[in-house]
DNA sequence: TGTACATCAGTGAACGCGCGTTCACTGATGTAC
DNA sequence: TGTACATCAGTGAACGCGCGTTCACTGATGTAC
């Protein structure tokens, strides 16, 4: 059955999307054709016609994910000034919501494991995805007036993966929250944006 | 051929600390039961008259980690005062020598990933592990007479897994030892431990 | 406008490999006498 | 001290299942005339 033109490219990237919620929640290794296929509503044999491999598969939908990611972020802070956006964006980081949401969340803390052991292909567009993401940061950090955004931004960034890595790894409900907590408290007093009067995430 | 009372407890041991290294390096799904028991100088046949399963052989796995790392951490800041510990622990643990050795490093950082998707018993044995290791933190800070020492514990050290974490996913060196610096500089500022004079560790 | 043919996204059976697990067997050591 | 027997850690072949990949086939749509 021979469709029209653009269904071919729309067939694929349900199949990201797909992929891309799956990724996050099992992982490389037990991330399976069969199973997206039949969640992109399809049979595993077509999935040839739109990907080398389960490995090539795997290297786009990094792609994906950090570009839903930013468009996400995007839409969180929208119009909002540079203090209240980075208020803002770690509320909703380092948030028991974004923690119960591995499928949705952010990929750095759902596949940091895993990274060293997948293809060069997924590390290099991972790496291209933390970048931009610590210079989107950054770029709020400097026009807040802090120097060193980059440097801030990276210890930032990496202390908010940190919390809600370890707040999903902890079984005990009050550790867990705790964790977010205390990291989410102690990042927004370091960057000074403790007070800002949060605006309503639009997540 | 059967052998002395206490070879088949070596044994075990033996595999346990093959496992353990084997697990942070290559993960709960890569790690495999025939590599085990051929690393540990045996065939894997005989697995089974020292566990149950993999999965079973996995939780004891996470517990003899957490015991080793706890070894480690006890040798690394061993009669050192308070202050000095925790600089000295945060050192060695924000590092490019632990961000390059996942087998021997600390299994938060190795694991956080694959933990949602693990059995029961592994993430208990986790969560106990995690509990201790604030803990002891807490008991350093507590001792440095800064307040509220378990929330202090539980931000520093997942500020301090993340950045390890994310140097880790990271393929740009120079991005990677960035983080690294970052994190570990601003976590010793966090904790007034900056100007410490650093002990030589003794890993 | 209508007809014949070509294309190729998608189907579903089958293949092959890796890996966890099972099992009949071995033989060194412990125990009973 | 020496001999016969029991035990069971460890061996290695085999099994079965899941999963990535292949492949012959289908049939709706595009193209040529």
């Amino acid at each position: 059955m021979r469709y029209s033109e653009s269904r071919k490219l729309e067939t694929r990237h349900r199949v990201l999307k797909v992929a891309a919620r799956a990724l996050r929640k099992e992982g490389p290794e037990k991330i399976g054709v069969v199973e997206v296929m039949r969640a992109a509503g399809l049979t595993h044999g077509g999935f040839y016609a739109h990907f080398k491999s389960k490995d090539a598969l795997l290297a786009e939908t990094v792609d994906q994910i950090f570009a839903e990611s930013a468009e996400r972020l995007r839409r969180i802070v929208d119009g909002l000034p540079p203090r209240h956006a980075l208020a803002t964006y770690i509320d909703s980081y380092v948030s028991a919501r974004h923690r119960d949401d591995a499928s949705g969340g952010c990929p750095i803390v759902a596949l940091s494991s895993d990274l060293p052991r997948q293809s060069k292909k997924f590390q290099e567009r991972f790496n291209e995805g933390v970048k931009l993401l610590i210079d989107t940061l950054a770029k709020w950090i400097a026009d807040t007036g802090t120097g060193n955004s980059q440097r801030l931004a990276s210890s930032v960034l990496s202390a908010m993966v940190g919390a809600v890595a370890m707040a999903r790894a902890v079984t005990d409900p009050t550790l867990s929250d705790e964790l977010l907590e205390a990291a989410r408290t102690s990042i927004k007093t370091r960057l000074g944006v403790n007070d800002v009067q949060l605006a309503k995430a639009r997540a």
